[in-house]
DNA sequence: TTCAACCTTGCCATGGGGGTAAGGTCAAGC
DNA sequence: GCTTGACCTTACCCCCATGGCAAGGTTGAA
């Protein structure tokens, strides 16, 4: 299977499967005489499993511990349980800050009139506020 | 006032005061004979309302639509919530995905023993599952 | 004069991709 | 056998926002 197949059934873009291959995160497929990548029915499993833990947001060294005890026939699956747990706090951080953002962002937009006139408390609160409770940092 | 001075009444580091100089964002300082940036009242001014809006998660493009429209007496001030409201937009966006990935992964590690055997359904639903239906892509 | 603390620019790295170019390969149709 | 188009390869550059480091110049005080 070349990988463009590969890539359509695991959900991956062809440029992220040969990403994952360069970084060293997914088992490098066989190679045909001209060079062509040739992928296996377990190569697309583990590219599967790559792109269901991106999907829930699991960073790539965090899906390489992931892989690596999926591969282990003697993993205790509270190893796994404690990748899971340490990225769903992960989540939990990022959420509340974003909850942080929105708070006070809809109360400055709350109190803008929105109209013809120059007079914007959102412009003034951003000139002058001590917004910098709002910590740690993961913007946008 | 040097940039050390400067980067630290605004809450910036230096770095990306510079760094906001030299994509265009913000109004580049004079400069002393050695070539030390020189910072004024009103350039520190400028920086503390970009350090704000980062703070709240505006991207360094709405920032710079902030920053016209705060120069510009004859601005509205429907025009600055506006940009807030697509802001707003944007964080909860990101805050739904961050949530059916929260959902998602609460679910499945629920249903993992995280004991000293091997059996994890968390690994067996990153093998088969469908978790597709997390769209959007805001990962990480 | 020396020394520390500052400043400058420039390059590399992160993560998780997208794009694009220049070239090789393969298979079908003529 | 040749062309054509769809595929494949590697190798770059880009985004955003930020940190770090290196190599060198400047300033000010002891």
């Amino acid at each position: 299977m070349n990988i463009s197949d590969a890539a359509r059934l695991s959900g991956l873009s062809n440029k992220m499967v040969r990403h994952y291959e360069t970084v060293g995160l997914i088992q490098p497929p066989a190679r045909s005489a001209a060079g062509y990548r040739q992928y296996s029915r377990r190569n697309v499993d583990e590219l599967a499993f790559v792109a269901h833990a991106r999907a829930l947001g699991f960073s790539i060294a965090q899906i390489g511990d992931l892989l690596s005890l999926r591969q282990n026939p003697n993993r205790a699956s509270r190893a796994v349980k404690v990748v899971a747990q340490q990225h769903l706090q992960e989540l939990d951080a990022k959420m509340q800050q974003l909850e942080q953002m929105k708070t006070l962002l809809t109360g400055m937009i709350n109190q803008c009139p929105g109209d013809d006139d120059p007079d914007c408390s959102i412009l003034q609160q951003l000139e002058t506020s001590d917004i910098s409770t709002v910590n740690g940092d993961n913007r946008s």
